[in-house]
DNA sequence: GTCTATATTTGGATAGAC
DNA sequence: GTCTATCCAAATATAGAC
């Protein structure tokens, strides 16, 4: 009988030319400014001709897309989650500085993942997912730590997105607002800790 | 004896037709996206071919620069400085306030004053020049309240930066951190007025 | 100061041979 | 799957008549 082999060698090279192509677009983003890369210099730089990226991506914005994915899934996996101790002020000390630095190393991933500087692009709804799911597994932990207001979360992520912001659109390659994340987050910690003298109901 | 008028006609006209254009420019930034409005739009917008405009601006990149500048006056001239008390509490809240739903109020301008959306566009010294008279007020309204702390300014601007951005990224249109506004700043000044528990030289 | 005409470049995308 | 050739649209900017 013939059997169909249980590796697929041709979508693996299909695949690893994708990421191949995706890697140089970043590579583009990042030295010329996320909105001025070119299907053409993409092309170069993988040592193609342009039309050909068409057999990988069906449109520049699937480009787009794919490099919202991998920014995603870099930042998932980069996660400090193993240094996690289960106290509070460690715990989002830790992720907060993971956040602003992860943000700080890479303007163009800054932008591409966490504002819309590109006219009519929208990540599909798979890559966001894995976004969201983390989103979602990161308020799971502000509540181990006891952080269980419901506004916790929300406050947590405007802090760290307003020291990233500063960091890099203030202070691009300095340390500024870096060297105040250890206050920030003990700022956030007493407050969001602190016996209910501004719990809702007590309003 | 031939005088001067004290009016120049002229140079009135020319300033307002000037206005018009970055007008206009605004107009189509609000609802095509900042980076994706052209020479042409802008023209018609005002009833003039787009090569009229070189006899305003020298460039597109100077229209990006007078869109700045409007911009950051609009910033200045709204600011609630009559509706300050001397009270750190109520200041800070109002400031916040008017920082995060003047960014939330209009996405382009957000993206222009405080993001650098368009690759090799970076706003002249004189443009840049009121955004810093403003911040440098804020910084002495700051001390004045009684926030004497040097990183009082660095984490104040975090915060209003973290606010809008979390807003206008994930809740545009909604209400999601503006309705953290009060908390967030009763958090920051509960923490810089707090009794050296956590000032510099005691570490 | 505004126009027409045009230079010049560049972009994304498609057709069809190999 | 990759190429050449090309389409088509759009961009910024300039030249020169009026």
């Amino acid at each position: 009988m013939v059997g169909t082999p249980n590796r697929d060698r041709r979508a693996e090279r299909r695949e690893a030319t994708r990421a191949e192509i995706v890697e140089a677009a970043w590579e583009l983003a990042r030295t010329e400014g996320l909105a001025a890369i070119s299907l053409r210099e993409i092309a170069r730089a993988v040592g193609m001709q342009a039309p050909s990226l068409y057999s990988y991506f069906g449109s520049k914005h699937e480009i787009y897309d794919a490099m919202f994915a991998m920014g995603a899934q870099q930042f998932v996996d980069g996660e400090p989650w193993e240094q996690l101790t289960g106290e509070a002020l460690h715990d989002v000390r830790c992720i907060v500085r993971y956040y602003v630095e992860f943000c700080a190393a890479d303007l163009a991933r800054y932008q591409l993942l966490f504002q819309r500087p590109i006219p009519g692009f929208e990540p599909s709804a798979a890559s966001f997912a894995v976004s969201e799911r983390d989103l979602a597994r990161l308020a799971e932990h502000l509540v181990e730590v006891g952080l269980t207001d419901p506004r916790a979360l929300d406050l947590f992520t405007a802090l760290g997105a307003g020291l990233a912001s500063q960091q890099i659109s203030n202070d691009p390659g300095g340390d500024r607002w870096i060297r105040l994340i250890d206050d920030a987050v003990e700022m956030y910690v007493q407050y969001m800790t602190a016996p209910d003298s501004h719990d809702t109901s007590a309003r």
